[in-house]
DNA sequence: CCCGACGTGCGGTATCTTCCGCACATCGAG
DNA sequence: CTCGATGTGCGGAAGATACCGCACGTCGGG
């Protein structure tokens, strides 16, 4: 499936933010000073597993991401929510509300975000409603 | 730090679930298959990172979290704030409500919890580092 | 007393993860 | 052409992780 270590992880982070990248940039921006080595290490097991393409430019490989970010943190949802709220995301929602510290502000926010939410779910799907 | 990898993570689970037990108890409840050495093995790590103790009980040893799992909970949710949602919990929270599917119950019971929470935050208690 | 059941300690293997150095190829400036 | 900058391929070291077998000690029933 889906499984990023930590090192893939901060590599792919750069590539969803910042998209084809050669190693060298992605270096550069890397949040710890890393080897060139190293880095492409990384590289190199994200190609192996797929998560990564890359495409010659000239002397340099660009690489591009694969899997999809909105993937990613799903699966590591999906992990956090069965191993600590029971499997239920509903669960992990509320478990956040009561016990992290939310500003009165986010919890605002929050609940007009569930109010439209239940009115109105986002549009794209669906159409045949209608009235 | 509270970093579990996902064998440690099954045990600890048991533990927090069901309380102190022996190995053989925990490799009988172990959600796969798992050889009573392997489990050992397991446990040995956890003992010498600090997150469980041990008491001899008869013959056996009688394993019991030290590591709350509320800690746990909260490093994990964290790295995945910092990884997927620039770092801000309410953005994941308004990530999930728009994108993870929540039934119409669930947004109003969520309503219900933000009214609440922006009311009346929960008193003091908190202690996490205690015993 | 002898034996099987149970539990522990210890060592060992295989794989993954992270990091690194070095040799080599290419390109443009001098 | 020669040199330095840039980029790649390759191999390998060190630690973490997951898994396992075997020898040994203890206890209770026959």
């Amino acid at each position: 499936m889906a499984r990023l270590t930590r090192g893939e992880l901060k590599v792919m982070r750069l590539l969803w933010e910042h998209g084809e990248m050669k190693p060298a940039e992605l270096q550069a921006r890397h949040p710890e000073p890393i080897k060139n080595s190293a880095l492409r290490s990384h590289l190199a097991t994200l190609l192996e597993k797929g998560h990564v393409t890359r495409r010659l430019v000239g002397k340099a490989y660009f690489y591009k991401p694969t899997m999809r970010r909105r993937s990613a943190f799903r699966a590591t949802l999906g992990e956090l929510v069965d191993a600590y709220c029971g499997g239920s995301i509903e669960n992990l929602v509320m478990n956040i509300i009561r016990s992290e510290k939310l500003s009165e502000d986010d919890l605002i926010a929050l609940r007009r975000l569930a109010e439209q939410g239940a009115d109105q779910p986002p549009p794209g799907g669906e159409g045949g409603a209608g009235r």
